[in-house]
DNA sequence: GGTTACCTTTGGATCGTTCCAAATTCCCGC
DNA sequence: GCGGGAATTTGGAACGATCCAAAGGTAACC
């Protein structure tokens, strides 16, 4: 049992009722600037809230009006800048539309994501927008939020969705055109041999990334050689010392694209020990736009996602949803996109 | 006047009672785990309460029993891995209590601040922990919470406060610390000229750094000479550009305490183009241990102020505070903690 | 059988707001 | 002065829970 404390003596529409000798409804009128209320009682009454310092109790409003004034917001792990980012729009965005935030952070953990959906729940919010915790799986949240609450999934899909369950919306970011995008742009420049490099194939992130890859490859008549796609965990360092890989046999790669910035952050430490210079010799790009990526050296082009403008769509997206339930299930892309900046070079012999 | 949604029927206390036969103040006891109940009586209804998926109306409750169960988290910008970090640990805390965070960004605007926080009033939250914008002035924010709000300022002090609203608790960082410990460090290692390097004397992070770094100087009967507290806007390119400052005159410094992590990495950046070898010719150390500050190289010894730690304290505070309305206000300084890498070297000559 | 005590259960009022239908006041023309 | 429509105001019942004092049931004891 969720424990919880007593606040003190508050002024309610009574008190201010019985001061201007009015009833209560007028006053609630008044609140709601309906037109029916006299011009003259309207002022009374509005000095008189002033005075006495009055606040509004939205919970009673919503629980009698049986209207919510909240949205929750579940991210897997707010200190990760991605997803602060995209909770800073998320607020935003609702603020702005005269909603509150209600907050819950599950640190990738799919049985922290249960107790902080069932509590939330509790509190009535109009909508959930919901980034799962890795693993955690469709009937779990089903079961946690009811048939009665919209909601939104970024970035991810749970795990194990019954088709006859996802009637749930989804905001999901562009990967595939990023990784198109990114290997178009190394093409354009006279690229012809160009590395994969980094993250995981378990990871519908990476494989969707490396699939643009691979298409703009193909479209290009280029070749793909598994050689060239090198798999890293997404870690700074990882990445430095898997760096050799790339040239491991005779593809001789001018130019790779990184799973991430991350990645190519790391890379570009590891081809420097190497002895090649990236953004002179040998092109990188990256994935995100994190702050550092405009600040490294050489600057890192990469493929911007601007969470923050992601956390706006989605909360609009889940405004437009509470509008109206009935509608079908919107899976909708964000676009990313393509930042250039010093690290993708032209080839050398070009 | 904000906008709401409707949202769709769902069971209430009312309709598990007719279900099982008994009367709502029966089911009410079962809900909160009363041992009033005959077993016989709570296993039928909890078997009912799960049968329809009842949740729980907290609202209702909280309105019957004039309580709360939320905290309102404001914070200037969220966007910041800082806060970011603080925000996670609060709601960590929080959520551990049974309470739910209601989040409020208000990106350093006072206008903003103005209208996030009369929102989040209205809906009665037991609590408020402020990261105030700057600028912000407590009359302002008085007006905007009333009285019977507790409220937990956290990092800075709104301006112009008399002395007599001050009764608002306070979190903020042992700055001062910090800058004597970091200043301890570098003298036990033998330096003796140490410079104090970067901030701005109008931010009261920097001077309270500095004043530790002062103390430190003199307790070990070493010279502050102005020419080696040298000021610039604390961003990485600044702090690079401005290094050769450290060398314009004769004082040849072996050592530099930085105002923050940021500083410190465009210094070493800095020192580099001119020669130096930070970490091994030349010692700097940094402040806020940002997650980049490991991963450098060589890797910054700096002070971790622990922000996720910070934001488990702050809910904590809060927590007390509701409980004890009438309690003194409380002004804590959060400890700093010096964390040794890699940049912090003995001087060559020693 | 009646009294006592204990274990369970319950009706109705209440929290602060909104809704609704009906009541009251106002103003105007005849 | 009065009928009538518009403009204002209002009492009381909701919303979904909790509190409280009191009632019902059971069992034991004299």
């Amino acid at each position: 049992m969720p424990q919880t404390t007593q606040i003190g003596r508050k002024i309610t529409l009574n008190d201010i009722a019985a001061s201007c000798d009015v009833s209560r409804a007028t006053v609630s009128l008044v609140l709601r600037g309906s037109p029916l209320v006299n011009k003259h009682t309207r002022a009374r009454i509005e000095e008189e809230l002033r005075k006495q310092g009055y606040v509004y109790n939205r919970a009673a409003a919503n629980l009698r009006r049986r209207t919510s004034s909240s949205i929750a917001l579940v991210i897997n792990d707010i200190g990760n800048p991605f997803f602060a980012e995209f909770a800073a729009g998320v607020d935003e965005a609702l603020g702005n539309s005269g909603f509150v935030t209600l907050l819950g952070s599950t640190g990738e953990s799919s049985e922290r994501q249960q107790m902080v959906l069932s509590s939330l729940v509790e509190h009535g919010p109009g909508g959930i927008i919901l980034s799962p915790a890795e693993g955690s799986d469709s009937e779990q949240v089903l079961s946690a939020i009811g048939t009665h609450t919209p909601l939104l999934l970024f970035n991810r899909e749970p795990v194990g969705g019954r088709p006859e369950l996802s009637h749930w919306d989804l905001l999901a970011l562009d990967n595939q055109n990023g990784g198109r995008l990114a290997t178009e742009h190394l093409i354009a420049l006279g690229h012809r041999s160009i590395a994969f490099f980094g993250g995981h194939a378990d990871s519908s992130s990476c494989r969707q990334r490396r699939t643009g890859y691979v298409e703009a490859m193909q479209a290009a008549g280029l070749e793909t050689p598994t050689a060239l796609q090198i798999e890293c965990v997404p870690t700074r360092t990882e990445a430095a010392h898997r760096c050799a890989a790339l040239f491991d046999d005779n593809h001789r790669p001018t130019a790779a694209v990184c799973y991430n910035d991350a990645v190519a952050l790391g890379l570009m430490l590891g081809l420097r020990q190497l002895g090649h210079q990236p953004g002179e010799n040998f092109a990188v790009t990256g994935f995100d736009d994190i702050a550092e990526a405009a600040l490294a050296l050489p600057s890192l082009t990469t493929l911007s996602t601007d969470p923050r403008a992601r956390g706006r769509q989605a909360a609009g997206m889940i405004l437009q949803r509470m509008g109206d339930p009935f509608a079908l299930a919107s899976h909708t892309v964000a676009p990313v996109q393509l930042v250039v900046r010093a690290s993708s070079c032209p080839p050398l012999s070009s």
